[in-house]
DNA sequence: CCATCTTTGTGCACGCGTTCACAAAGACAT
DNA sequence: ATGTCTTTGTGAACGCGTGCACAAAGATGG
């Protein structure tokens, strides 16, 4: 998930796998609605299934964070829910922008999930002049004009790219000049950033090619065993017939219209 | 591999990483631009470039596939398009159902980037009657009463859950039953289904929540190589003096305080 | 046909992440 | 207090993924 860039020097920053902190939000929604039911302790057997995960790797991700636990007993709700927010660093505001405001853009402004977790949204920029001052989702779109007075005024650390694949890396470059260090992109592009800055992509069409994937090699299993050997997957290198012979050039390259310049959308 | 095995290029099916096969789409993605501007051939330098990966890495990853590339000139792009696009499974039809049409349903129903990859939106599930035949990006949303008859006739075997949180494991349930047996999860919560499904899962807080950790630290940093060491993210095992104490009944919980932090957390 | 130069394919080593299995830490009952 | 019982915290082993470094393969030029 995570983008190529920061690496980690493990030498560096004291602990904490990054494994464990992408499973901490797991953790902590799990532990949030055992909140809202009023438990007060929950043992590590209990937790890691509502997390869907290992209850040895969820010790062993909390022994990160510290001995939060009581043998015997269990971890306290409460105790648990505050120590990961500290954590993540939730317990704090975190102003975000959001541009493209295409319908991603806008499903993404509407989404719940940022104001109830520290996040909220400073501002939706769009490129569009007849977007400007129309609001989406009670926020008005602000012109990209002004994308670094706005991200320097809120303090804005945290941007999410949801525009078209074209102009990512173009808006990418703007945001971390103007101040910008952490960055959830959307559009199907690789985004380059300098060190100290980090990315996070999010694209489903390449979630759906991996589910693809699995759901070939699950057929290719099923037909094979009494169906024809090469059925699907034959990977002969000669059985090209249908496949571009090495040196062939454009030849039925047609299909690839509406790859990298996908409107205001989803991932490609 | 290569376990003395004879000269056996060890290509066949069962083998292929898991983070290969993550990458692959990336790679298709690079190579389909190259195409798209009738680039001949590509070197693994150039290539890992372009999908932001070590040259290393990709020819490795290559090497699973077959021995596609020729050395001192480097891989023919249409060639490595088709083979790669045969391994995903992507020169075949994959009928897709999204379930749940709010902001997000319809954001990807609109989504470019289905039909460019053999994905096909066969259908648009909602439990309101009040979207049951509305179109939504051309296509007319019909009633979850209907789906497993929908999903049956069309053959769907990816569905798409984009309903509330509180939904979405019944309507896994259901997509299951009906012979769903790959699941892209945009709901925030863990599904289980049974073996041979696969979910994969994108959570836009889960994401926010990594980056916000991410850019705690780094202000961290900054701030106590001059300031009170003890400012934000101070996980000593004696610190816990201020937040809620374990044990202590779910009385006054809420507690909080060294510096500066809001309040217990959030809601859901 | 041989020399040289380029680029692939991969053996190998290293480090991260996962899992097992168990000793230590406490709760609880007597 | 002491013993028993539950559950944590973690040492250690293992497996996967990554990146290095280089030999082999093949193109290219003389």
């Amino acid at each position: 998930m995570a983008t190529g860039r920061t690496h980690r020097p493990a030498t560096r920053s004291r602990g904490i796998p990054e494994a464990t902190v992408a499973r901490l939000p797991l953790y902590l929604r799990a532990l949030t609605a055992l909140s809202e039911r009023s438990v007060p302790t929950v043992s590590s057997e209990e937790l890691a299934a509502a997390a869907g995960v290992n209850s040895a790797k969820l010790r062993k991700d909390f022994s990160y964070l510290g001995s939060y636990g009581t043998r015997g007993v269990g971890y306290d709700v409460e105790y648990l829910v505050y120590q990961i927010s500290r954590e993540l660093g939730l317990t704090q505001d975190w102003p975000v922008v959001i541009v493209g405001i295409g319908n991603l853009g806008a499903a993404l402004a509407g989404y719940g999930g940022f104001a109830s977790r520290g996040f909220r949204v400073a501002a939706l920029i769009d490129a569009d002049p007849a977007m400007t001052g129309k609001p989406v989702a009670g926020i008005p779109v602000q012109h990209s004009d002004d994308l670094e007075k706005i991200i320097s005024e809120d303090g804005v650390s945290i941007g999410v790219i949801a525009t078209p694949a074209g102009v990512a890396q173009q808006v990418c470059d703007r945001l971390v000049a103007a101040g910008v260090t952490s960055i959830l992109n959307f559009a199907p592009t690789v985004l380059s950033v300098p060190d100290g800055v980090d990315v996070r992509k999010v694209d489903l069409s390449i979630e759906l090619q991996i589910l693809a994937f699995h759901e070939q090699r699950k057929a290719g299993e099923e037909s094979s065993a009494e169906e024809g050997p090469e059925a699907l997957a034959e990977p002969e290198p000669a059985a090209a017939v249908v496949a571009p012979a090495p040196r062939g050039t454009t030849g039925t390259t047609g299909r690839k219209g509406p790859d990298g310049d996908v409107p205001a959308v989803m991932p490609a």
